[in-house]
DNA sequence: ATTATATTACTTAACGTTCGTTAAGGCGGT
DNA sequence: ACCGCCTTAACGAACGTTAAGTAATATAAT
């Protein structure tokens, strides 16, 4: 019989993921020791290490697990009903709410473009970033837009992203509150 | 006599101020040990504490020395001759300069607004951000744009900000290679 | 069915290193 | 003689990681 009781091997890991993600999220890779990722698992810092053979391996696997988990999500926002500019509208709809419902994951992608490296950066963009990329590409196309598309999609995104990245310090400049 | 030898203690505070600089935006706040500060100056780790107090403190002066050094420069872009549109150009114009040419300064930035605190993002607000802000929010009235002025100014911020922060990954996307 | 063996998932203790920080003293300029 | 600026040496704490052992479960042999 395999797994009659809950608590195997891969269950642990996935919760490994789950609880450091925010740690990693909020702090930075230096800024996380294992003693602290394993306090919010519930285990001894041993623990980690029959898991995930050293903190670096532990890290990749966590942002690949948030990432992975973004990539479908995004992936649902794209569908190719209605006109471009429909599908423009609704695209930038979901990818706001998802981005705004996940600070977590919004600081793990900056701190990305900060720290990471060439293998974590091309993996990101490979895995995560091409479908939307293109996809916004072609919308570009398709409305005849005589624009790089290139220039564009990135544009977007910022737009988006670049709001809540200030989110914290738009409260001391002069301006509204409720945007959305 | 005051000052007749180069190396008094303000001149190696100041240059403990630049060499920390690149460190701290590289690496983040806890990526850095004062060790490797004081190697990078050239004096032993205990020396930095005849200047500062602690880490912490060095970390804010650090930043508030490139803060302070960024507000002159940008507002050196605020003129106020020309129709409104040539104002508009030429303040992006001067400001993607200014961010193109200073690597450390954008990664300190993010870094903030990734973790900076209650405190060191009003004082960032207040001393540097809050004259150019005003001063987009005062073009986007005089060019009757009928639009949120203060949505206006940060999303013109961060169209240019973000293809800097994206930099580093737009390389694995599809699409050109000389932008600016 | 019972016993022996292996494996899994963890524990506490400890290792060597590096961390921020302090103590104590040297040395040149006033 | 004093003071500003620096040194080496050392402190305790926290770090990543490993060692050794334990208790529970699965596998296999009798």
């Amino acid at each position: 019989m395999v797994n009659k009781n809950q608590k195997t091997k891969l269950d642990t890991a996935q919760v490994i993921l789950d609880k450091s993600l925010p740690l990693f999220a909020r702090s930075g890779y230096a800024g996380v020791s294992m003693r602290n990722i394993a306090r919010a698992v519930g285990i001894s810092g041993a623990a980690l290490y029959h898991h995930y053979p050293d903190k670096q391996s532990l890290y990749v696997a966590t942002i690949g697990h948030a990432f992975a988990d973004k990539a479908s999500g995004i992936q649902t926002a794209l569908d190719n009903t209605g006109t471009p500019e429909q599908r423009l509208e609704r695209f930038v709809t979901n990818f706001t709410k998802q981005m705004a419902s996940d600070p977590d994951f919004r600081a793990l992608l900056h701190r990305e473009l900060l720290d990471g490296d060439e293998k974590r950066l091309k993996l990101l963009a490979e895995n995560v970033f091409i479908e939307p990329f293109n996809a916004i590409k072609q919308l570009a196309q398709d409305m005849a837009l005589d624009c790089d598309a290139h220039m564009l999609a990135i544009s977007m995104a910022g737009l988006i992203l670049f709001h809540f990245e200030t989110e914290s310090i738009r409260r001391y400049l002069p301006g509204g509150l409720k945007k959305h």
